[in-house]
DNA sequence: CCCATTTCGCGTATGCCATACGCAAATTAG
DNA sequence: CTAATTTGCGTATGGCATACGCGAAATGGG
């Protein structure tokens, strides 16, 4: 969920403002919309499109305008032009931007298939779901800047966590434990994702590498460093922030299972620390 | 980010999409903005103003918006308002609204005391350092949706971060792994509070329940689930999902600590699994 | 003491957004 | 063939960030 402003105005403009959403979308409509419930009355004028061609066109120009903007440059004006409509004709199929975006989320998430969990620990298990997850933040840099909270179940989500909980299930916590692992995982990811989203944002919208921006703000630090307000920071090794965000997301992740163990093999924590 | 919708429009409208901001602001004039440089030519007509007090207020207006809404619906007419002054006047002080971000941000960390950290543990620190920032997003509940790549070190942040890594250093290890963790902890925590905050905003704005919500949706899903394709989903248990977000919060936070027990105390694992 | 200079306050204009509303076109039941 | 129905979508409304430029305010130099 996520809205915004992002290359508002026009020549300078500032950063990119992710659009979350979150109001008062029609539940009920959005849910008849993502079951089904497709009935045609033959009555009068034949619609041109379907929801499907609509949502697939959404994402596709989300995907592509979120890779330096932020969701807020998706406009319902974007979509129809990309559909070759005009801008009213997409609220014949759906109420709103908000329910569209619940549209697209659920369209976004593919399952993997059941038997790819088969046979692995609850730690593939989770790190497969995990850099599933990931991937799929990567392939539509939208995807983790929609609130998610209270999100509307589709049928691909659904299965998606049907199957996530079917394989984790064997492993032992009582469901509540596990719910929460997965919510804190997924959490986790979205987090991480944004992070490396708005990294790589930041770079292909203003050609300025991370060095460069860090070398930008070297004199003023430096400056303040020699304060001595700062001891600290001030003899941090030079290579402190040598690493990647994916780096970072692996690490955490790693952190994060390893914090699971006692969830899953209990507190005694008999798990290989280091393990994936 | 987000141009948006939010309250946009009138009547039903939709979601609350959070602004972000990531575009090219002006990076040299928000480190002179940030770090002083208030040199006032004593030519021309006199600031009715000063800089802290647009910043003070447009955290004010933030603040208040941030509950129901998203940093959406902060507008510099808004800030304007508040202060009684033009839109446009704002413009004298700040080159745009991606700026005043950043300024709002360092203004609305205060860094605890150093005393604070001093004698505690590596656990007690990160977890203070968590609630802190936990509570911090609370209280202004448009903070962790303020994409922070590349953050603008201001005098308050960078106060923050030299405490907190002086007060972990002697606990081990490498500057490097110690900015991860860190890095981590702190992506950790605004992720949660994003979804905190998101909860409280769908209650606060929409004045349906959480329950509420979901017996909304109870029809769909059990249809859904008497199809017999999400087998799974189907016996899991009815109170799977009774936890708030806050208890959330702190399980992810604790089994994120356990994690972190390797990097502190060695791979062997001899920390307590349980401890805060 | 007055004015040229400098800086500030901010009204107005532009272009973008979501979306309410209503009409005209398309289709079909009778 | 016509009335009923439903779609396509132009137009209007109100909000947003912000570029631009004018008149006002304050001061230093004459």
């Amino acid at each position: 969920m996520t809205g915004h402003q992002a290359g508002a105005g026009h020549g300078k403009s500032g950063r990119t403002m992710t659009t979350e959403h979150g109001d008062e979308r029609d539940l009920g409509r959005s849910l008849r919309l993502l079951w089904g419930d497709r009935t045609r009355p033959p009555r009068g004028r034949p619609p041109a499109l379907d929801l499907g061609r609509i949502v697939a066109a959404a994402v596709e120009v989300a995907d592509e305008l979120a890779v330096t903007e932020g969701l807020e440059a998706l406009s319902m004006r974007s979509i129809a032009n990309r559909l070759g409509i005009g801008t009213m004709s997409l609220y014949r199929y759906v109420p709103g931007k908000s329910e569209l975006l619940d549209l697209m989320l659920d369209h976004v998430v593919e399952p993997h298939e059941r038997d790819v969990l088969d046979g692995l620990g609850w730690r593939e298990i989770l790190s497969a779901d995990a850099h599933g997850h990931w991937r799929l933040c990567l392939d539509h840099p939208w995807y983790p800047f929609v609130d998610q909270s209270r999100p509307l179940l589709g049928p691909n989500s659904l299965r998606g966590l049907d199957q996530l909980i079917g394989a984790l299930r064997p492993f032992g916590p009582d469901d509540r434990s596990l719910m929460m692992v997965i919510g804190v995982q997924y959490d986790y990811v979205n987090g991480a994702a944004r992070g490396h989203i708005n990294e790589r944002r930041a770079v292909a919208r203003t050609g300025v590498t991370n060095e460069e921006f860090w070398a930008e703000q070297a004199p003023t630090l430096e400056s303040a460093l020699r304060g001595g307000a700062f001891p600290t920071m001030a003899d941090l090794d030079p290579h402190a922030f040598d690493f990647s965000q994916e780096q970072l997301f692996e690490f955490g992740l790693s952190r994060l299972h390893e914090g699971f163990a006692s969830v899953f093999d209990g507190p005694a924590g008999q798990g290989r620390a280091g393990a994936g």
